[in-house]
This record gives C-alpha cells, structure tokens and sequence, in this order.
DNA sequence: AAGCCAAAAAATGAATGCAGAATAACGTCG
DNA sequence: CGACGTTATTCTGCATTCATTTTTTGGCTT
C-alpha cells in the first residue's frame, strides 16, 4: 500500500477538545477545517503529496461530504490545490511563491506597524520591550530556538496593537501557508545575519517608541524582506536539510 | 416578503459563456463559485439577507452539494456568513469592518508601491502617465464616473506592476468584499476632496518616476486613507442603504 | 385579543448511492 | 523481454436520501 499519509502519527480523529481561535466550531466540517488545516500547516502530509479522500474519511471518521467541502475551503486559502478529477495535493510553492508570500507578510506586518503607531499603548510597548530583552538574552547565549519563539511573539504582538482583526485574519492565514519554509527560513540565518536582524529589532523598537509610523513601516520592510533573502538563499543552498544547526545548542 | 433573492433579475442560470480569470473553470462547483462570487459581490443580495440553498438550486440548476461547497468557499473569502443551522447570510460589514478592509487595502496598495518601484518599467511608467493626464480630463470636466474609472486602472496598474501574483489576488480578494461601499466611498469625494485627490495622484506619479519606494508607500498609504475617511463620513452620513447606488455598476 | 405552547412544515447538515473519469492491472503483440 | 492496448478497479463529482434543527402555523389558555 502506497499511502501517503503517515498513519502512525494519527493527530486527527480524536474529540479535539478546544478548538482554536476560529470560528465554525458547532459544525462537523467547521471542526474537520480546523483539523485538516492544522495537519496540513503542520506538515504531516509531504508536500505535493496525493490527498485520497477516502483515508481521511476513516482518519476522521466522518462521510465524504463534509471532508470535502473542507478541501474546498483550504483550497480557497492556498494550502493544498484541486485537480480536476484528480484530488487534492497539499500545494508545492516554487521559489518564486515564496518569494512573493514574503513580499506580502513584510507588507502586511510592515502596515501592522504603521497602524501600531496610531493605536499602540505604553502598556504594550513595555510588554514588547520585556519581550525584546528576554530575545536579546537568547542571542547572547545563542539559543536560537528560544529566540525564534520570542521572536515570533514581537511581531504577533505588533500585529496585535494594529487594532484591525482583519488585518491578523489575513495576516495568519498567509502566515499559515509558508509555515514549512518559515522554519528553515529561520535557521538560515547565519552569524552576521542574526546580529545584523537584533539591531534591526532595535531600530523597529525605537520607532515603535516614538510611535514613528513611517519609520516603522519601512523600518519593518526592511527587516522582513532581509530575512526572506536570507531564506530564499538558504533553500537554494540545500533543498531541505535541517543540519547540526537545528540542535539549539551550540 | 419572504423570497429574499429577486426573482426577477436571473442573472445565473445561464451557460456563462467565458467565465473569468479564476481556476477551477471544469468543474461545477468551480463554476458556481465564480457565478455566485460575482452574484453576490455585484450586489444582487440584500446585505444581511437570508440565502435559501432551496432557491439557489433552482436557480442554478443543480443540486445542493456543490452549492454547498461553493458556499464554504464564499464563507471563507469573508462574502458571506454561515450561521450554523440557519442559513447562509450575506455578510453584512459592520462601520469597523469597513475601516479595517480600507485600512488593508490601503496597505497592500502601499506595499504594492514598495515593489512596484523596483520592477516597473518606463513603459509602464508612461502608461500610468497617460492614465494620470487622461483622469486630470475627466476632472477638469467633473466626469466623476470617467474619473474613478480611470483612477481604478491606475490603481490596478500599480498593484500590476508589483510582479506579485500572490499580492494581486489578495488584493481582489479584499477589494470584492468592499465592492459596494467602495462605490459609495467614491462619490463621498466632495469637490474639496477631489482636488486633493489629484494632488496627491500627482505625488504618486512623481515618487514612481523616481523609484522613490518607500516614499511612493507612504504617499498611497496616505492617500488611501484619506479616501477611506471620506468613505466613513459618507457612510455615517446617510446611514445605510445606498440601493439605488449600486445599479450603476462601476 | 394577546401570548404561549405544541405540532407540522421546511430548511439545514451529513451520509449514501450512482455515473464518469483516472489510475492500475493485465494480457497481447512486436 | 519490453512496449502498447485493453480491461478492471479505484477514485472523484454530483445527486439523492436520511436525520436534526429551526421556523412557522395552528390551537389553546388567560
């Protein structure tokens, strides 16, 4: 049996106690959204992979009717692709996919910054700045994964204090479709690379302060769009791997 | 009254020669998908109202599972609610909902000035010339629907030039949720405003001359958010409604 | 007559069934 | 022995059917 998916994992088919913050909970295939969307975002399922509606129906234990309109629905957001009569893979992005996702999350967290401005409080400059310090901690003592964590939070965080919840609908769903690479996009950062992105989270926290929306703006761009170069290289170094840098030791 | 979709119209259930530049032309629900997006967008629903898959079926001729799943999609492209058990609703947007779609738009358009100040062409450059000068006609003679006409291409030029396809499609993803209030947003332009429009346009055209992107992003930005406060003055002005605005199409 | 409860009608959500396409399996021919 | 054409199986797409939920309508009580 060829089956694509890995069926030891099995992630799905239990109750899924708490839902994430989305809405369609009550529905049967609200809650298979949430569920396939996770496993799909997460990687479970190699990409370009064949999707065979059957296994996931006993996966989910559910009819084909309700998996199906799911699809649909990830395939409206990008995460895997239908063809006709042919099923459904988990989207394969080219080179050039995510180059243009990372043009879009720089613009899109890029405006997040410039409303963050406007509507931002003392209170959740402090909290970003704690933020700024512990991730500063992290560098020093070169624990990446701690880092990227941290990381990750500061820029959910400015997204936040933008006040637009379609703004963070959007910005997520993007997020979601880039996750895999946005891994390695994270490792691919070298030594200078990663000194050269602490101080530009200076120059986004000092402008944050003086509530400085263009600056910020651009300032945001900036740091986004370097760290999509240094992904864009790092994929094309080694396709994939994952070497001695992913252990966060170091 | 209880037929909430007009009967009259019938605008589906026809053959739809070519359909536009989406996928999924082949199959059936790609095919409602497309026809019930523009139905809906073009305004042929009363906002908020109820949408009997009953009466969709007759009108389109065909079953509930693929309307169904077209109406997943159009739920999760933020067209339409689902409330669970009760219907599908057209997605009535909330003064804040507006703002937040404007405010998005505003930065995507920003971002798309950002890029397009990296790859645009002189060519290009001069088309948007010959668009700026032919909209400064229509002004100076007080076309205003020649005027947006224009002013939309020349919007849609910039979004063009940004070589981001991912970029292109979420930009009419989010410009079809705000299709109707956006022609409202338009005329909400008093001649004060229009005047200040063209000053701007012309700031537009002289940062993408120069390839000046971070200034060309803060200019749009700016420039689209003025136009969104028009908007909201306008809205809170006369309500609701604007019915009888939105026969004229574009 | 107004309000409330109950039963009927209709609509939604999900499962099953069926036709057509695509893939796999098989046998034949070169 | 390998390539090709044919058949069989699997899988997708849509229609139909079944089970709940909601909404309506009718009747009853106050």
């Amino acid at each position: 049996m060829k089956s694509t998916i890995p069926e030891s994992g099995v992630p799905i088919a239990q109750p899924a106690a708490g839902n994430g913050g989305d809405r369609q909970e009550a529905s049967l295939h609200g809650e298979i959204l949430l569920r396939l969307r996770d496993y799909v975002v997460e990687g479970n399922i190699p990409e370009g992979a064949r999707v065979p509606e059957r296994q996931l129906c006993e996966m989910l234990g559910i009819s084909r009717t309700p998996l199906r309109e799911a699809l649909k629905v990830l395939a409206s957001e990008g995460l895997i692709e239908l063809l006709p009569n042919r099923g459904a893979r988990v989207r394969q992005l080219s080179a050039r996919d995510i180059e243009e996702l990372f043009e879009l999350m720089a613009g899109l967290e890029s405006l997040a910054g410039r409303l963050a401005c406007e509507a931002i409080t003392d209170e959740e400059i402090t909290a970003i700045e704690r933020l700024h310090y512990e991730m500063y901690g992290h560098y020093l003592h070169r624990d990446m994964h701690l880092y990227f964590q941290i990381n990750q939070r500061i820029h959910e965080s400015i997204v936040a204090a933008a006040r637009n919840e379609t703004l963070k609908t959007a910005y997520a769903n993007f997020a979601g479709r880039i996750r895999r690479v946005r891994y390695a996009a994270n490792f691919a950062r070298k030594r200078q690379r990663w000194a050269e992105a602490m101080r530009e989270h200076e120059a986004i926290l000092d402008a944050l302060r003086r509530r400085a929306g263009s600056e910020l703006s651009d300032v945001l761009f900036q740091h986004l769009r370097n760290k999509r170069t240094a992904a864009i290289e790092h994929l094309s170094e080694d396709g994939d791997g994952t070497p001695e840098a992913a252990r966060h030791g170091d």
